[in-house]
DNA sequence: CTGTTAGCGCGTTCAA
DNA sequence: TTGAACGCGCTAACAG
């Protein structure tokens, strides 16, 4: 039995005083007598009243509100960009919608499309692994709503993005393992068609090469972003018999399940394993205390890409033109306690 | 520069038809004839057409959104939950709203007024650690919009549940442990003013009880829940000297983050552990691959929690009575394959 | 400072 | 089967 919600029409009845008066005193308007602001509100609580969003939206032609989508929310790396988003966002008065697209362009193209129908003012976007264009994204350019790619961006000009040096995130990484004394660095890889993960590979045998250790490419074992994957890694890894002191991860998903197969297998994980991807995750310090991790900073990333977003959604004009913001991932060396 | 969306009115214009034929076509209305039909929805697809849902669920006073509230949705538990929620809310054609609590009050009842204000026709909420009434969700039955708790829910009559036994889960993996020799079984608890942690604890005493063993609440050591404070009870644990043989904890959070901090200080953990709060979490086995966990059905849950909510919204004579649904708990024994 | 008027874009009467 | 007219609830423009 749904209850007929109480409009302004009827505080204005129920007051006598103009329905647009009403409007401007909820709205706090300058334009309205101290007293009577007062007053209205006043009997507005009373009354119960709540404003409906939805015709104020339709009216304003601006809903307050952006959109975020990202691969899945439970990766902890994405679940701290949402955060940093939320942060940012409702300090501006903006609303959020947290979408996921799991990984599938369908999802993904069925998300903008919900998304540009509810007319968001803006949204963030982390790619999905299947996308390779950005073409279902012409209806947000069509609509006039600002885009702003986060950490896995569309390699196309005239976008705006807010990245991770995962070049330098690959390098430190595999330096860290060559300065430790490690020579058979082997590295677990993410689908090569995210930029992310080409770059981190970049990085890898770029370090390598400034080291004068000889890159091969049986050491190199890629794989989609699924546990499963990681298994699949760690048993390719025991199978070729191959000789290793290290491996760089550049993917959390599968670097856990490949140490856990590793540990079931009785060998033994190096404590200066390098992985990257975890976004200050504190399951990684639990799996390997001493584990040296590439943090990347969700939460600072969320907040930065909601700034940049905001700020083309408020100069409507077009006068802000496209950019790139790169931050830097940390490498965080950990002491284990243990002896 | 944002462009002009174009509406109904300029395919009417267009076309010379009036825009609510227009409209009905596009709502794939039976009084439209074929021809006309099809001719619209043409030049709508060639114009660009994309409608504009604010007006749409304004007019119809129906949004097709349900609205779902969880502490945190990078719990695993929770994600599993939302995934089965929009698995049953996309198929049903209603879209889901994301909302964190973050565990705090005051953001739960930002969200439900927020929720209340875009007038979504449902929501399914799992409570915050700091909701002790259901006082800020007197807007939703003001807007007459149905409500159905999930895991954590208010002790309140009249309420609409999808629960968990939490009392059966307590108690199945106490009496694991008891079955598996052990004697001195130490409790790490969660928030008592949650029902469910209540519960589960509850369990454990019973277990205890019907095997003869003593009840010692110094054995019980409760915490909220966060990383922190695992490593918090870890240590009140140690520096007790207790003896103790195993544990039983009803949190996931603080489990992970007490093994972590016993492992560093040298001590062995038992390798039949058990560990309530899982739902499938793949991280559990990383840490110990022989844990035994009590999973949780999140998934099962979200589906199950989004139909009943959907039966209310379909079903708004308010025919349908209050119900709770009590589902199963698993607990699972893993075998480690070390040796 | 307040009231009047006119839509935002759409869906649903009621006629024809 | 189609069109004309109205209104969902709110806000912006213009008066006064």
């Amino acid at each position: 039995m749904k209850k007929n919600k109480i409009t302004i029409h009827d505080i204005s009845k129920h007051l006598g005083i103009d329905s647009s008066t009403v409007s401007r005193a909820l709205n706090d308007s300058e334009r309205v007598s101290k007293k009577t602001k007062t007053l209205i509100l006043n009997t507005a609580s009373e009354m119960g009243y709540q404003r409906n969003v939805l015709a104020s939206n339709l009216r304003k032609r601006v809903t307050n509100t952006i959109g975020v989508v990202v691969p899945r929310i439970s990766r902890h790396f994405f679940s701290s960009v949402i955060q940093g988003v939320e942060e940012t966002a409702y300090q501006a008065g903006y609303n959020v919608l947290i979408c996921q697209s799991l990984e599938q362009l369908e999802r993904e193209k069925k998300i903008i499309d919900t998304l540009v129908a509810n007319r968001v003012d803006g949204v963030l976007i982390s790619i999905s692994m299947e996308t390779m264009d950005y073409n279902h994204m012409q209806g947000l350019k069509n609509g006039g709503i600002p885009l702003v790619f986060f950490d896995r961006h569309c390699n196309i000009p005239e976008t705006n993005n807010v990245l991770i040096d995962d070049f330098k995130g690959g390098f430190d990484a595999t330096q860290h393992l060559i300065s430790k004394g490690c020579k058979n660095i082997v590295h677990f890889s993410g689908p090569q068609e995210l930029e992310i993960y080409k770059n981190r590979f970049k990085g890898y045998k770029e370090a390598l090469n400034k080291n004068n250790i000889p890159y091969r490419k049986e050491y190199v074992i890629s794989s989609r972003l699924m546990e499963n994957d990681g298994f699949e890694n760690a048993k390719k890894l025991l199978d070729s018999n191959l000789e290793f002191d290290s491996i760089f991860s550049a993917n959390d998903v599968a670097a856990i399940a490949a140490i856990k197969y590793l540990t079931d297998k009785g060998v033994k994980i190096p404590d200066d394993v390098a992985i990257v991807g975890f976004s200050n995750e504190p399951i990684s310090t639990v799996i390997n205390p001493a584990l040296t991790t590439i943090n990347q900073p969700g939460f600072e990333m969320g907040k930065k890409a909601t700034d940049l977003l905001l700020k083309h959604i408020k100069n409507e004009n077009g006068l802000l033109n496209s950019q790139t913001i790169i931050m830097d991932s940390n490498l965080i060396e950990r002491q284990s306690s243990k002896k």
